[in-house]
RNA sequence: GGCGGGGUGGCUGAGCGGCUAAAAGCACCGGGCUGUAAACUCGGCGCCCUUACGGGCUACGCAGGUUCGAAUCCUGCCCCCGCCA
């Protein structure tokens, strides 16, 4: 932990760490005094090890906890390791499975690891929820229920819709909220953060804790609830999810990332600039009005929203690079070899042994869905009769192709085969 | 516990003995147009063999049965939903 002094934020930096790419501060005052307090505020932010993936929803209250660790604060994030295992009621009616402890213990590493892609290291504390719940007995669970009444329960949105349209909604459902508060209880946490969608979890923490006689909070009356917005997926309609399939991973190679802004409907753009990254809001408000009336093309924007972000996440050169990749393939046509799978030339489909040493007789819907550029041989079948798949910028239409070393396929848009010597 | 309704492809949802690999919409994939945007448009969308023509195998909750033939009819089982208690 570092020992640095709490910094003091000016008004205007006050201004900026509650305001931009923020949805709401519950309570507002609270949350500055504790930033003016010189205190060091423990910053709670819980997540789900389910997957190991961290996306740039994730991406936008992260970099606001690292706005607050440059103040010196501590970050406390929870691996929910033990509620995982419930399933969470705010997603739809998904059940999510069970995973073995293994699976959890990998997801959660890699997730730290792209955590600290934006955090800082030495200013993070890690705690599983397994420290605390794993010694729970029923008598716990009991007494800790008894806080609540169904009725204050029922006030959250999507319990009360489903309760009155007679959905049903499980008893375990309704504990899940009681085990994230009870997280805040565990670490005492000042304040905690989350997208909109957990304002109702994370108010019952701070009750709890105050129920509790805990002094925790900015005020010592319970954490306080910073909110971020939800950031809209590609699809432009869905808060960007890994389960709608929507998401940009934080890790994602350069290109992709790349690749993935680009595809970003013009109406987002704005909202990308705001909330993933640190142009000035003035020059958003113009690339808004640019994208609204139209008055320009949209896409010089949407190319310095993805250079900065991809900057963000791997660096300036990469982001160059990642441009003029985009260019070169994308807006000129140009096939890329460099971002290709590589295939060995000893690991071919091939179908026929004979003939020169230096080409190959391949079974190209083999080929493809070995390598994941076709889902199955049909698919493949199917792409190579829809004139979507091309060896060295020729459209092949037979299902056996000769392939060379050095050979590129392309399939579809934007996937790429490359074969290379073998092994 | 009683009565009624229902379980169909990734989702919604038709079909109710053969013309159904199964309408339609959504999602998704490919082509065109573009800015890997939107909109639009054309095509595809179970798996496998085939350049193609074509063929094979699975599939409508599960297990049996009736029939030349079943997602469609019958029996049992499992699950879900609603109403009443």
């Amino acid at each position: 932990m570092s020992t640095d002094e709490v910094r003091i934020p000016s008004d205007e930096e006050v201004k900026r760490i509650t305001e931009r790419a923020v949805a709401e501060v519950v309570p507002h005052d609270e949350f500055v005094q504790g930033l003016r307090s010189g205190r060091r505020l423990r910053i709670k932010m819980g997540f789900d090890p389910t997957k190991p993936v961290i996306t740039m929803g994730w991406a936008v209250g992260i970099r606001k906890l690292r706005q607050l660790q440059d103040l010196g604060h501590t970050v406390v994030v929870i691996i929910g390791d033990w509620t995982a295992r419930i399933g969470d009621p705010s997603g739809r009616s998904e059940t999510r499975q069970m995973l073995t402890e293994e699976e959890v213990t990998a997801n959660s590493t890699a997730i730290l690891e792209q955590f600290f892609k934006i955090l800082d290291r030495s200013q993070t504390e890690v705690r599983r929820q397994t420290e605390w719940f794993n010694e729970f007995t029923l008598a716990d669970v009991v007494r800790l229920s008894a806080r609540f009444t169904v009725a204050q329960l029922l006030e959250r949105d999507d319990f009360s819709k489903r309760y009155k349209g007679q959905h049903p909604i499980g008893i375990h459902e309704l504990l899940y909220p009681l085990l994230q508060g009870y997280d805040s209880v565990a670490i005492e946490s000042d304040v905690e953060f989350g997208g909109t969608d957990q304002k109702f979890n994370i108010l019952v923490g701070r009750e709890l804790q105050r129920e509790m006689g805990l002094k925790c909070g900015p005020a010592g009356q319970g954490q306080a609830v910073l909110l971020v917005p939800m950031l809209i997926g590609l699809d432009g309609k869905r808060k960007m999810s890994q389960s709608f399939d929507n998401f940009i991973g934080i890790d994602a190679p350069a290109h992709d990332m790349y690749g993935k802004l680009m595809s970003i409907p013009d109406a987002l753009i704005g909202d990308y600039f705001d909330l993933l990254t640190d142009v000035p809001d003035e020059e958003i408000a113009e690339v808004r009005r640019v994208v609204e009336d139209s008055s320009a093309n949209p896409m010089e924007h949407k190319k310095r929203l993805a250079r900065e972000i991809v900057t963000q996440f791997h660096s300036e050169t990469d982001a160059q690079e990642a441009e003029s990749h985009f260019v070169r393939t994308f807006s000129q046509g140009e096939i890329s070899a460099e971002l290709a799978t590589e295939i060995p030339s000893d690991r071919l489909p091939l179908a026929d042994r004979d003939g020169p040493a230096d080409s190959f007789s391949v079974k190209l819907p083999a080929l493809l869905t070995q390598h994941g550029a076709a889902s199955s041989t049909s698919e493949a079948r199917r792409l190579i009769q829809q004139r979507a798949v091309e060896i060295d910028g020729e459209i092949v239409t037979d299902t056996v192709a000769t392939v060379k070393v050095g050979s590129t396929l392309r399939v579809g848009k934007h996937r790429f085969l490359r074969v290379v010597g073998a092994e």
